[in-house]
This record gives structure tokens, C-alpha cells and sequence, in this order.
DNA sequence: TTGTATTTAATTATATACAATTTGAAAGAG
DNA sequence: CTCTTTCAAATTGTATATAATTAAATACAA
């Protein structure tokens, strides 16, 4: 944690947008943990700014879910528990197949190009066995999807989702022996919106959330389970 | 405007969250206007309290979607426009259809007597022909369902969407004739949901978001117009 | 030893002060 | 008369100072 986040100083933005994302990557990341709590003047000092601008952030990010506040104590990154993340995965399901569906009755020709793209690259990076790069080239495709509903709201609430995701799909992607099943998952997507088939396309979307589901579940527990072991041995 | 929105000041919680409210039901009833600027001093002045509170308050504004940031030009409220509507409509039937779902396998017996009280109170305030009572006995009645999916997220992120249109929502109650429809609509859902029907209840809550949308984009049309004969006569 | 006051330190909540930027109006040039 | 420039007022952005509250540590009594 030494020298952990630090801000990209470089962005033309007011200081509270830079602080914001700063911490929210560092949330995403894990490098604050949940639970951890986040101090102002100590976050100030760090980051080399006043509290004001930290404390916006703050605010930003309370609502964004990332963080819970206790009154007069502060803030703390948000607990990850089974049963929010499966509530973040029932809405997340629901959007999707919203999404797909949009998606096919909107899709221009030059998104149909770029999501043919996307999903080659998706091939390509699950060959080369980076995990970095097929989290980015997933992350990648989606969002051609998304922003092909054409609906602002929308691009903005699945986003806000993906991000809860964000923290366990790391674990998830390192799972080798599903790879070769999210690319048949991301084909079947591709062809079912070039031919505008609903149906397939919004069942497909479904399964896609549902096979993440059960490995992020998973993931989750296998943390509490260590948790609660190291608990046990102090 | 003269003696407008003042803070309730009696509740034990942080100003930010006071100012939050204050400003949050301003804009909704619609004292303040979209496109009218939120002035940190003014407000400061106005409520009595400093200019942090205010800031901290519209970030999450910002957030919530009520309010839109202009770099070094301060907040503004959000315009709505007949395109952003839309969006958040589209969204809602999703979630509304969602929620009736995930409410067929969770319903409590509680929740369904309570269910089935707050559609008799809807009755009883469509025949006293009191917009107001309408309008709240339907917030009433959706809340209970949303909250039967036991989903925090969903019942949130609804929340938020009904916000944006609560702004209009008024205009539609007004309009007498479709009371018998909303009483009619109201019942089908209440009554696939006791039967676990969950594919009549979605339709039901798609057709119900549907027939508030006609009338929502309708007064959004008839206001733009009255904006821009406003404008000519000057 | 344990439980309870009391004090102290740390931290958040709020207010104010100062700096930077923008906007609009007035002044001046073409 | 119109366009540009300059300047002042208003407003936001950031930093710091003060007040209020909480958490922890210490002292003291049972």
C-alpha cells in the first residue's frame, strides 16, 4: 500500500472528479479494501489536496454505492456480502437482456463492424491468456452494446452496475477452463443482434450474467471463508 | 418564489442530507425549474447555513441525475427533455416488469394484505377525486410492491427513475379520464401477483408504464411549446 | 480485576477566507 | 454603428480555520 494510487494530475478536470475516480479505481482494484476506513486528512495528505475537494468525492461515491457512510465517523469502502451482490446480479440480468434487445432494433452499421471486431479481439486475448487484456477486451464489447441502445440512462445504470461487479470479475476471468464458453456466449450475442433476434439474443444475454453469477458467488464465499479463518486464528 | 422551500430543520441529521432533501423536493414539486441555476451563495443565504453543505448536497444531485454540473459555471437544474424521458421510461418498464417477477415468488402474506389495502385506498381516492391523495396512494402502492422483491438495489434504482418522473406525474393524474384505467390496471396486477402469474403481472406493468408514458410525452410536447411561444412574444 | 468516570486525542461537520475563472458591460478603435 | 479589448463583479474552486462529536486511553472506585 506504500506506494499505492496515486492521482493522474493530468486530467483537465475540477479536483473533485480527479479524486473521485482516483478512489473509485482504487476501490475497483481492491487496493482499499472493503471495510477500510477513508480518512480524510490522512486521503488529503496522500493525494496532495485540501479535504474539500476529498470530501466531494466522498459524497459522489456514497451514492455511486462504493462507499457506506456512518454519521460522524465517516466513510468506509462498501462491503461486498452474497446478498448484495446477488441483488446487483438480478437487476444487472434484467438490463442486460434490456440492452440486447434495444440493441437490436438500434445498432447501426458501423457498431454491427465494431462489435464484429470486439468480439475477434475478445478471441484473440483469451489465446493470449492475459487476464489483463481479456478483462479490457471484455469490458470492451459490452460497451459497444450498451451504448447501442442509444439510451443515455441506460449506459449509465449498467455502468454503475458492471462496476460492483468489477471487484470479484478479476477472479472470475482467471478461471481458464471458461474461457472458451464466454467466447461461444459472445458469438451468439454478435449473430442473434446482426439478425435482430430478439429472443435469442436477450436469453443469451441471461445466460451470460447467470455463468458469472455462480463464479463470482463463489468467489465471494471462498473470501468470507478466509475471513472468518484468520479471525479464528488470532 | 418569494417564500418558497425552507428546511426542515428538526430532523437529527447532517445539513448536507437536510439541504439534499430541501433542494431534491424543490425540484421535484417543481419550485425550482429546469434550467434555473443553483447559486451556492444564495442558497447558502436562504437556507442559513454555509456554502459546504450546499456543495456536498449537489454532488449527489449531480448523481441522482436531478441536477447537471457546467465546469466553473456551477449546477443547474436538469432540463427534461422528450429524448431523456424516453431513456428513463424504457429503463423503468424493465424494472417495473422486474420487480412485479421477482414480487410473484417473494410476496409475503403481510405484504400481500397490505397489497390489497393499498389498492382499495387507491379506489377510495380516485372517487374523492382529490389529485393529491391519488398521487400518493399510488406512490404507496408501488412502494409495496418494490419492496416485496426484497432487491435494496432495485427498490433504489426504481426509486430514482420514478423521481425523474414525479416532475410530470401530476400532469397525468389531473387527467380524470383515465382514473377508471389506472383502478383496472392496478387490480390485474394485484391479482396475477396473488395467482403467481408472472407473465400477466409483467405485461400488466409494461402496459401501466406505457399509458403514463402517452400522457408524460404529451405535457412534455405541450410545455416545450408554451416555452417557445413564451420565448417569441419577447 | 472489572466497571465506570473523566480526560484527551482524533476526526468529522461546518464556516469562512482566498484564488481562479467566467461573464457582461463599458470604453475605445475601426 | 459594430467589433474588439479591457476591467469589474459575480461565482465557483480550493484551502484553511473553528466547532462539535466521537473513540480511546487513563484514572479511580467497587
Amino acid at each position: 500500500m506504500q506506494d499505492g494510487f496515486q492521482m493522474n494530475m493530468n486530467e483537465f478536470l475540477p479536483l473533485r472528479d480527479v479524486v473521485f475516480n482516483t478512489l473509485r479505481q482504487a476501490i475497483l482494484t481492491g487496493e482499499l479494501k472493503p471495510g477500510e476506513r477513508l480518512m480524510e486528512i490522512h486521503l488529503a495528505n496522500r493525494l496532495g489536496v485540501s479535504r474539500t475537494p476529498i470530501r466531494e468525492a466522498i459524497r459522489k461515491l456514497e451514492l455511486e454505492g462504493l462507499v457506506t457512510m456512518i454519521p460522524r465517523r465517516g466513510a468506509e469502502v462498501a462491503q461486498i456480502t452474497e446478498k448484495s451482490m446477488n441483488d446487483v446480479l438480478e437487476v444487472r440480468r434484467a438490463m442486460d437482456a434490456l440492452c440486447v434487445e434495444l440493441a437490436c432494433d438500434r445498432i447501426t452499421e458501423e457498431e454491427i463492424q465494431a462489435l464484429k471486431q470486439a468480439c475477434d479481439a475478445f478471441e484473440e486475448a483469451v489465446k493470449s491468456k492475459d487476464v489483463k487484456r481479456i478483462a479490457q477486451a471484455d469490458v470492451k464489447l459490452h460497451d459497444i452494446i450498451v451504448r447501442a441502445t442509444g439510451n443515455q440512462r441506460l449506459v449509465q445504470l449498467v455502468n454503475n452496475l458492471s462496476e460492483q461487479m468489477y471487484r470479484y470479475r478479476f477472479e472470475y476471468i482467471k478461471d481458464f477452463s471458461q474461457h472458451e464458453r464466454l467466447v461461444e456466449e459472445h458469438r451468439i450475442i454478435y449473430e442473434s443482434i446482426v439478425k435482430k433476434d430478439k429472443e435469442t439474443a436477450s436469453q443469451a444475454a441471461r445466460m451470460h450474467i447467470d455463468n458469472q453469477e455462480k463464479a463470482i458467488i463463489h468467489q465471494i464465499r471462498v473470501d468470507r471463508e478466509n475471513r472468518e479463518k484468520r479471525i479464528k486464528n488470532l
